[in-house]
DNA sequence: TTGTAAGCGTTATCAT
DNA sequence: ATGATAACGCTTACAA
């Protein structure tokens, strides 16, 4: 005798075979009738979906129905950091509200899963939950042993803004083409001493200053990670400026007090530059808080970009310079990638398009 | 003969059966050996865990898991708009946020599902995935259908800010009471004309100003529904004060942008109000916007006061007088509530504090 | 059109 | 400490 998995409500509940003997069927019949996927006679199916009504069934437990199938309906996002402020970040969200359009398409929902929950490795966490594909968004490097485990699974895994290591299909956009080109803006209008406000680079919450040290170390060419694209970008564009000085901080936090702050050590500091460049629209509102904050005007006292064209809500007429990126097709794009991979295809990287939006925040110096 | 579920990627995948039978013990063993569950000697399970990397297997199907188990690890978040919609609510991802945290105590993950995707009635869909519990989320009236579906399913449901009906407990705060506190506030400070910039009443984005009749056809003591508690209570309560005026416009959506366009249908009209009420911070920003765009000084020409108490990052020193509401904390509470009632236990209604936070953006008219 | 039977991959119980 | 067995609830190829 094996015991009852916990059954919550007291009494137990009606299976599909109950139904099929109240109903005097089969329970293959009762299953089709319910499924649609096979001829039944419309008076069977009406005994069949009355003896249901009859013993409060609610139908085919998805559970066993997807042990069955070998599909279970269930797509995880995978995000790197807690969900809170994975989703204080719009950009974020536009991303999720796209891949969550082509993953009903599916017939599929969202699952959430924080990468770095509590005390587990993220594996652990993953591996035990059902699902067909995962989707890392904004995974860094994703550790090799859950991408292992992923696959052993037979989990289709899709990647978007991770770095293009031919590891997993990713979508991303061109994040040093951007960063150029902001620099490229502001140099061309005369900036010679810029400050660039980067994403966090690790989950830690660190941020302050990063010294030449601390840029070497993310190594000449920092592939993985939106922060260290943009930053390599940065730097190579600043180099290639003559005469021009590039100072680095970075933000513990995709937040606009993180921004805020660490635009103050940049715009506290004796020397401060004419012009910050923020990795994201974000951080570049922080910026331009701190801006307000201590009387400079933008742009004629500071020039402030930032990165992804997200609505910011700005009071009055001021337009943020930044970079568009079309973030919910990228969520798009990955549902589809996510759609074709579990069609059997092996989906190529996407890359997305961008554009430098100028709007009132950037000007000449002085 | 049955049909292989079609299993991706090729080769049959391995099964705990395989693994034990590699290893040479019973299969019962091998699972003992995985989840630890059970005495197990080292060295059996030194064996098995070799056998299951020699054979690339990646743990147990959580599915088979799951059904043998009764349990499946998740729990289902039903947002009452498509995704973008509510997460582009600060205050909603707080509480998804506080939810999360919860849940993960639980060893369970969060499973988003839009209450009206295309074209299905959201009860099909919600039904059709494995879950432990639901948390309804702003859910006006979840359909009786869908509520029975849930409950026949033996699923747990909760709810945040829905009507307190006794069908699903909730979490929720005293809406009335704040909606109170904001009219005497504004009344207090001499206002006897206000405007009140509704949250949507129904999710197909139709705004607009809300005539007396309107407003009678949502009943005189309002209940179902975040938008509708506020709008009796904001009646009320200038109904008791003396000669006060107040006008009704809804938002489309809970966007800035329709903030924007129902506080401007106010403040263009010959005898615009005083003070704007908006029934949630990101309209209020919409109000401001709104404000500033007609050159109307805050506080000065007009009061504005929002809802919810969400960081606005304003520019300068402007602090949005609100109610502000423990947005994480409601969902904590209803994480707990979840883990109560999957416990067995019957959870009761909880009722969390808000409290009146005076900013800059109210003052005394004119 | 309906029924039969063989799994899907686990794990809890009981016996050894 | 380990093994045999019986479910968990459903679907599908095939026979009738």
């Amino acid at each position: 005798m094996t015991s009852r998995p916990s059954t919550r409500g007291g009494a137990r509940r009606a299976t599909i075979s109950d139904v099929a003997r109240a109903a005097g069927v089969s329970p293959s019949t009762a299953s089709l009738a319910f499924s649609g996927a096979g001829p039944v006679s419309d008076t069977t199916r009406a005994r069949v979906l009355a003896a249901a009504r009859e013993l409060d069934y609610g139908g085919p437990d998805p559970l066993a129905r997807s042990l069955r199938r070998g599909r279970c309906g269930v797509v995880a996002v995978v995000v790197g950091e807690r969900l809170g402020y994975a989703f204080r970040d719009p950009m974020m969200v536009a991303v999720l509200d796209g891949l969550a359009e082509v993953v009903g398409t599916l017939d599929s929902s969202l699952l959430l899963v924080p990468a770095r929950s509590s005390a587990d490795s993220g594996a652990a966490r993953l591996t035990s939950l059902a699902m067909d594909a995962a989707v890392l968004l904004d995974c860094e490097a994703p550790a090799a042993a859950l991408l292992g485990a992923l696959h052993r699974r037979g989990v289709v895994v899709v990647g978007i803004d991770g770095p293009a290591t031919g590891a997993v299909p990713q979508v991303r956009i061109d994040d040093e083409g951007g960063t150029a080109a902001l620099v490229a803006h502001l140099c061309g209008l005369g900036h010679r001493d810029l400050g660039v406000i980067t994403l966090p680079l690790g989950p830690d919450g660190a941020g302050g200053p990063l010294t030449e040290a601390d840029l070497d170390a993310l190594g000449p060419d920092a592939v993985p990670g939106v922060p260290r694209r943009r930053i390599a970008a940065a730097r190579a564009a600043t180099l290639a400026a003559p005469e021009t000085r590039v100072r680095f901080v970075q933000a513990g936090w995709n937040l606009v007090e993180e921004g805020e702050r660490a635009a103050a050590t940049l715009l506290d500091a004796p020397d401060r530059p004419t012009a910050l460049i923020a990795q994201s629209d974000v951080l570049a509102l922080g910026c331009l808080r701190a801006a307000s904050t201590r009387g400079l005007d933008v742009p004629g006292d500071l020039s402030v970009a930032g990165f992804d064209g997200v609505d910011l809500h700005l009071m009055g007429s001021i337009r943020l310079t930044t970079i568009e990126q079309p973030a919910t097709e990228k969520g798009r794009a990955a549902g589809r990638m996510v759609a074709a991979a579990l069609a059997g295809d092996t989906p190529d990287d996407v890359l997305l398009p961008i554009v430098l939006r100028i709007g009132t925040t950037t000007g000449p110096p002085n």
